[in-house]
DNA sequence: CTGAAAGCGCTTACAG
DNA sequence: CTGAAAGCGCTTACAG
């Protein structure tokens, strides 16, 4: 910029009034007369005054920012989550005229050196941590650092930092226990690396299902793949190719189910009539999957506001264990679900088999 | 932050040295001893020193970060635009060590004096604006404010500023030309609002395309709706309760599109085969669609990186009208668009009106 | 090659 | 109620 911005000292010496008299009238101080305090603002205001953020926040030792860790991403797929959090961070921190910083690690190798330079150059007051993987090093490192930080999402043990989450566990419990009342029981988990702790809680909650049901543990029936429509479709069509293949499944993510359906659809299947989907995530893309893929729906629109309200406090003062939040996901039933036939998916299956 | 920063101040004591030389020798002047230089980077990398942000930039009277203006989202389904689009701008920064900031405004009322507020108070050397509207006040402000912005998109005029675009209106005539050569003639078009610039670029395209093929421009045929799938769903819904419905379609976005899909798959036609649907964007959403969508794909993941690396080169000095940039959008063929059929959706069509 | 000085534009005790 | 002083943590001419 060219137009050289208003200082305060320009300010002043407009009003023929001294740089600190100034300040302390722009920022409210009880110790200015109203008359001057109001003839302050009004010259603000019309030579289009902004205090420079550099030097307001060198001298009063804060950043008046906070950092949101972008996740790297995996597949093509953009992340539609991304946009809404961002969103919802903003809110809150507009309350209190904090800027949003985004921060990208240039490679995950040194995330890490990136993390403790942000926090250490002073640019934010906080951290926004999302996606963590099980032990997640980032957490640790902030903890040394002392840098305020919330966590989207939880670690195994979460105790003692703040975080928000949707528990993915019960979503699972949840979306397999409907499944076994419309009568299934080779129920199959479509998921992705465990590395993230995500996935290994909705693999729990699969598995505690199971047990719940007195169903059996098919390790046949737990396909990894990766983390993406793809993924879904290759872990989907294993399944497919079992000599005893599943007639239900629940999957990762709502963009891992469509790939499920795809690989469905491709043998001829019908989804929700020869094999029940459940998906996650309750992505309103899902209305438009062939057939609408009924899902496990979690409440995203309040995310980033929380998080931002929680380290917001956090950075004055609170206790970080005082701020921990698990959503609940609930059944959004579309098309993707239904009972039991013994249908064609079974056609193939051996006599025997059936009657065990 | 409670784990007091190192400053250079005690980097400079641990070393022995003054204040000034260690800062020259981390910011590899010539007059600093290659010895000294080597010893004091050390010591900072040892010791954990980050330069106070805030104190730099006040210093050199740069902020280093550019700003991102958040479009409000009318939808529900959130932009998959959003994450490439940062994730490329954080890629071009990163080579400068430029931060990026995220700014939302409040309400579409005080946008413009946010813009000012932020543009005046030093945070940011430049800003990226989406999504520009006819006449973009926000455009004409930054010029004003001398303040160095980029555009992702354009306005009618938009010779005197920098911006990066997909050629909307070359998109669409290559869609109408497409179903006219597949026989249609009664192409319609799902649109949006025609405030923001990509809608009647894109409306423009059709109307050209149609006289280009010598075909009379029907207003019937041209519905505008909210931006969204519902908006694409009610839009199409008028155009099949005409008298004399379209055979084809063409719609803003992939969006939209889905919401045309939904409301042709409601009345027991087929997409594709009864009537053909072009959307825009080439998301990856669409091949899930029923069935996979045809698209004019254009390239996201790009759009970022240049538009960083652009506005780099205006802060640094550069003519903005040098860096204008239009990329092509291409057709990318999945299942919605197929041969006219004197098909079912043409049934209730008058003879008369076939005739013509 | 290194040190002493000044300044970036604010804020905040401290006087009067 | 307002002014004079000091400081936030850097950078950058200017001496020597």
């Amino acid at each position: 910029m060219s137009g050289k911005p208003v200082s305060l000292k320009i300010l002043a010496a407009h009003l023929g009034l001294t740089v600190p008299t100034v300040s302390r009238a722009l920022n409210n101080y009880a110790d200015i007369s109203p008359a001057t305090r109001e003839r302050v603002k009004r010259a603000a205001d019309e030579l289009g005054y902004s205090p420079n953020q550099n030097a307001r926040r060198l001298s009063i030792g804060s950043s008046e920012t906070i950092g949101y860790l972008m996740p790297r991403f995996s597949s093509s797929i953009a992340q539609p989550f991304v946009a809404q959090l961002l969103q919802g961070l903003g809110e809150a921190l507009s309350k209190r005229n904090w800027d949003l910083l985004v921060i990208h690690a240039d490679s995950s190798k040194d995330e890490l050196t990136q993390i403790e330079r942000t926090a250490r150059s002073g640019r934010v007051g906080g951290l926004v941590i999302s996606r963590p993987i099980k032990n997640d090093p980032r957490i640790r490192l902030m903890q040394d650092l002392k840098c305020p930080f919330v966590v989207h999402g939880r670690t195994a043990s979460c105790d003692d930092y703040a975080w928000y989450d949707v528990d993915g566990e019960d979503a699972f419990v949840t979306a397999v226990n409907h499944l076994v009342a419309l009568g299934h029981s080779r129920v199959a988990f479509v998921g992705a690396p465990l590395q993230y702790q995500f996935a290994q809680d909705r693999l729990n909650g699969y598995q505690r299902a199971l047990q719940d049901n007195g169903l059996s543990l098919d390790q046949d029936l737990i396909q990894i793949a990766e983390f993406s429509d793809d993924g879904g479709e290759i872990a989907t069509n294993m399944l497919l190719d079992l000599p005893n293949p599943p007639t239900a499944m629940v999957c990762l993510s709502d963009t891992m189910a469509l790939g499920a359906l795809a690989a469905i659809r491709a043998r001829g299947f019908v989804p929700g009539v020869d094999i029940s989907v459940i998906g996650y995530d309750g992505l309103k893309f899902g209305e438009h999957a062939n057939p609408p893929l009924t899902t496990m729906a979690q409440p995203q629109a309040h995310a980033g506001r929380r998080l931002g309200d929680m380290l917001l406090s956090i950075i004055d003062g609170d206790d970080p264990s005082k701020h921990q939040e698990l959503q609940r996901a609930h059944l959004l039933r579309r098309k993707t679900d239904g009972p039991l036939h013994v249908a064609k998916v079974l056609n193939h299956v051996s006599e025997r088999e059936k009657i065990q």
